[in-house]
DNA sequence: ATTATCTATAGATCTATAGATAATGC
DNA sequence: ATTATCTATAGATCTATAGATAATGC
């Protein structure tokens, strides 16, 4: 599965380096990924990578060395998800980017480095998403839509499975990002919620809780998922989550006593 | 934070090779955990350890041997939640237990084994834990007050955590324990559920759908607090899913229409 | 000159095996 | 004889540095 998010994740980051768009274009189903770059395949010497289709302009340097590096991230993705982070070796990114690990490390100085570009890929893909998505709060319909848009990406919803759990360890590097990340989710789930809800909720939820929780069905239900796809539907379950906390908006807003 | 748990699980693994009770007997609260043993400190070879108080019986060696296995578990737990299982190297385990890596892979033929070997105490700790509780279905009020009971246990609850999130991984040796251990629980919880509830669940939820978020929201929100425990309220934000599914619990069991 | 690569390698781990030594319990 | 340990070490990685080589673009 991680495989066939490869092959929609590289056409994305090709489409990203050159116009930002792409976003729009998910896989065709059942199209199968692109072959991936044999071990050892490297590419002639000299020849930059990324530029295909892109007109030659004044930054043509630059953009070269940003699809190559793109390119380096998306495999990063791919064997973060698959090995964690400290259960991949630089070596294995390298080989399925197609360059030498030695190659790798000119673009990315340290294996640390390489997760924290990979994460910042990551955000400005998700940024542009939202974006696309217009600037209003997300609506709790949108979140839940995410879910399936995620249920069709398990190579990233793996990755971020596997690193957010692996940043609580010590010293690693990507904790940071994942408790700010968090709390500006919180806050912005908060947000729509509140926008869209109210501030009554049902049970008597404040609205930053429900935000907490609804991202903690995201996550949770994500594992069992990924653990255990026909047993779990990772959609299903969010939008469950989703008419529980909508469920009796129409009763609560209704006079309590509707026979007086 | 593991090394308070560490404290805890100490105790407890010397009460339960003794007699299996212990369980009742939480870590006051503000008691310091013993002193780690030191690097290198061994004790005296030949000197085993796990017999402290324990009568003298026939099968006197097997019980200093499962003591000292214990201890090397508990160690494991330890290690495993600072650093993954991938992160962590035998010689950290056994630097924790007190002894060689050599000497611990006498008990231990390998680190799979180790980590299994860990996976099953846990397992058993818990079904006492259970026992304690009465053999009738958990209610939800105490799953709720598990919450309560795993704040209380950071170390545990970021083994779990961690452990789970990386069994996703390729080859990892925890994967089928935990696709096991989740639908499992799923069952248990559903049949819980549906006991205390009923089959009509807010939002026409069903019990197993119920069941599967209520571990979602446990392990998400465990992610949370542990990436930020002052912000994130591990047992509120349980108890305030539970309240959710119990919210109209009166008010669906009325007659539909109060008026006629 | 800059950029993209590569080969070679230092230095640190890491898992696991081999085999020795000492204490315990029949 | 069995059990608990240790020292020594093989063999495999793994990250990162050093330094060479080739192509590109001023």
């Amino acid at each position: 599965m991680v495989a066939q998010f490869a092959a929609y994740a590289d056409r994305l980051a090709r489409s990203i380096t050159v116009d930002g768009s792409g976003l729009d274009a998910p896989a065709a189903p059942g199209e199968e990924p692109p072959a991936a770059a044999p071990a050892g395949a490297a590419r002639p010497q000299g020849r930059a990578a990324g530029g295909r289709g892109v007109p030659a302009d004044e930054r043509a340097a630059d953009e070269r060395s940003r699809g190559r590096r793109e390119e380096i991230l998306l495999a990063a993705l791919d064997v973060f998800a698959e090995r964690g982070f400290r259960g991949a070796s630089l070596a294995a990114v390298a080989e399925r980017a197609g360059l030498s690990q030695q190659g790798l490390l000119h673009y990315f100085p340290s294996k640390e480095r390489l997760l924290i570009g990979m994460l910042d890929l990551r955000e400005r893909i998700d940024a542009l998403r939202l974006l696309a998505d217009g600037t209003a709060p997300p609506r709790l319909e949108q979140i839940t839509q995410l879910a399936e848009y995620n249920a069709g990406r398990p190579g990233v919803v793996q990755a971020f499975t596997v690193l957010s759990a692996e940043s609580v360890t010590e010293d690693h590097p990507a904790r940071e990002y994942f408790v700010e990340r968090y709390a500006r989710m919180r806050e912005r789930v908060e947000e729509s919620l509140r926008a869209e809800l109210g501030d009554r909720l049902p049970g008597g939820l404040s609205p930053r809780d429900a935000a907490a929780l609804l991202l903690a069905v995201q996550d949770g239900a994500q594992l069992q998922w990924l653990l255990d796809p026909d047993e779990v539907d990772l959609p299903g379950l969010v939008a469950a989550f989703a008419r529980l906390l909508r469920e009796d908006d129409a009763r609560s807003r209704a006079p309590r006593n509707p026979c007086a």
